[in-house]
DNA sequence: GAAAATTAGACAATCGATTGCGTTAATTGC
DNA sequence: GCAATTAACGCAATCGATTGTCTAATTTTC
């Protein structure tokens, strides 16, 4: 069984007795249609139920309203309140958003690339994987004048827009408050080091060791491969038994920090007291757990509401590709809870 | 500054002195174009970085290979993982997937409907908002023979495709469970009751009542707007303040249960032993707060695999809408953790 | 009152891929 | 050896909306 073809400007033209021309254009009020005919116009293609084909006129203007979203996994929570905050922005202005996941898979991301080039998307905002190395999937828009946007995880030196937080800024206050909070020895569970995003938590870690006149200890940096719950695990559990563990943790995300506080507790180890921790990202999850997580709050909506900005700001000014990269930087706030409260201030 | 003009088929043909129908056909490996000719028009693809404009090909074929999908909120935890698998089974099929996000406000769920539709979706897959009471912003889909899946929140009658969980039996046995471990007056915490997953629950949680000889007190049955914390939170107070208070209390959602669960600790209130609760979703949060949360796991991923699929089948085999409403159920399965366990088994 | 200007709308090309049908040329059949 | 197939490809219409250009009718101008 067939799809029934739809009514088309055509059919109301035939109707009416109009030109296809001046329906299109009554339908957008064109100043050369009379506001008579414009009624007539819109009247009838109420009454019969028109609906315009969204492909046709895309495919005329070259440009879609679509802005193609390419993430690693959409069920995370930082993940999905960016791609909220993307779509109540896209919405807003008439636009719409065609969405892919790599899942962390590199080959995917590149798949997916090429997938949203190929509906014509007229902006892209992506958040690199875990393995992705190379950008060059990403080229492609740049010279076809597509602005791509890269949020969160970004690449090194790309032309374009970037949206992100201050990570190195965030992770040194939050060791700065550990420190604050009476600790001499902080680990610190790390990310992949070719992502931006940890590599400035892990700087803004030492940096705030080092002002504070303590030592880096390299043994107390665990650079994991996907920040997960059970190398949170692991961590904790092979950090605590060495002859000299830490009394604080800098973790790069809620999941491991959280996975250390339970692991903890499991051994006898006291919270804050014995060992403090902190997390990143504010996941639900951190102000669940007890003792509640300090952490570091990302404003995911308004990145993804930023993101979006940035694409129909580029679409709308028709503005060419920035000849370097354009950042926006926004602030995080850092949110103090049990799980590091040593003193009462 | 203008995008750039791409790269088509016509410019191909000209390149190697074939005609636009040879090119396209060789790059399908249609069987009337011969081998030599189809490797040579695919090498010079590849070098010419050839891509295909979907947008011309849906247009001339009247169908994308885009699902879209309509839901009340992105980052929420069964919503994003709903998404995630449905986003996977479409891409494993080379489908994208338009997210459009209503906010569980009626007038957004009506106009990302009209939007879907006119980008001209090959099927949409909606979780109904919290507001929805009629669906008649559907029934344009299926007058165009275009497959609806309703996922999760179903209306009572809309001849299309469903896919959910039994909500009835998983309430049902929940309750059991609270009264197998000794609760005598078990509350609920009911959603809108005009929507079928929060009155199966309800319905499921009596009948339980009945079966067990225990008592229906409607003064335990509390019926939320929107089954927030806040909302589980004010609840909770109410419902131990009175002269005759709960021994249990079956959530329909997690995140009032956890509220329950922490509003009561404050209260001094003992979980399991004074109140047992039980939630429903198997949110993140579920088995981090403190007792751990017993509640109903929902297999999120594949519901919205399960959609895509039914998506998918409709269009490949050109099936009609079908005749009453084509419904998959789904099992769920009962997490039992602390915060309901009274008795060792 | 005739030329100029404005108004209202029609014509036809265009966006890029697809496909039914037609046309050669090569191959097969008897 | 000639008709009948088959193979390989071209022609041109089509999907539905948009828009530059053109035309006819009406109004304004001096």
């Amino acid at each position: 069984m067939e799809q029934k073809k739809s009514f088309t400007i055509y059919d109301l033209a035939r109707k009416l007795n109009y030109s296809p021309s001046t329906i299109s254009r009554a339908l957008k009020n064109h100043h050369s249609i009379s506001d008579k005919t414009i009624a007539i116009v819109k009247k009838a293609a109420e009454e019969e139920g028109y609906r315009p084909n969204i492909l046709a006129a895309s495919l005329r203007n070259n440009q879609s309203k679509t802005i193609g979203v390419l993430v690693t996994r959409i069920n995370r929570p930082f993940i999905s309140s960016l791609i909220s905050g993307i779509e109540n922005a896209a919405s807003k202005e008439g636009y719409n958003i065609l969405i892919s996941q790599s899942n962390d898979v590199y080959k995917n991301e590149v798949t997916s690339a090429k997938a949203l080039f190929d509906s014509r998307v007229c902006g892209i905002i992506a958040s690199l994987g875990m393995e992705t190395e190379s950008i060059n999937h990403f080229k492609q828009f740049s010279k076809m004048n597509i602005p791509v946007v890269f949020v969160d995880r970004v690449p090194a030196d790309f032309k374009s827009y970037t949206v992100v937080i201050d990570n190195y800024t965030a992770a040194f206050n939050a060791t700065t408050h550990l420190i604050e909070q009476g600790c001499k020895r902080i680990a610190h569970f790390a990310g992949a080091q070719h992502l931006n995003v940890y590599r400035d938590r892990k700087k803004g870690y030492v940096d705030a060791l080092v002002e504070n006149g303590l030592a880096v200890d390299d043994s107390l940096i665990i650079t994991m491969k996907s920040l997960s719950a059970e190398e949170g695990e692991a961590s904790t559990e092979q950090l605590m038994q060495t002859t000299n563990p830490p009394d604080g943790i800098f973790c790069s995300n809620d999941t491991t920090a959280v996975s250390a506080i339970l692991t903890l507790k499991k051994m006898g180890v006291k919270i804050p007291e014995e060992v403090a921790v902190i997390g990143f990202n504010d996941d639900p999850i951190s102000s669940i757990v007890e003792p509640a997580l300090s952490t570091v709050s990302h404003p995911a909506m308004e990145m993804g509401e930023l993101c979006t900005q940035r694409i129909l700001q580029h679409v709308l000014k028709k503005e060419g590709t920035p000849k370097i990269a354009e950042c926006s930087v926004l602030d995080t706030h850092l949110i103090i809870r049990a799980s590091s409260t040593r003193k009462n201030t």
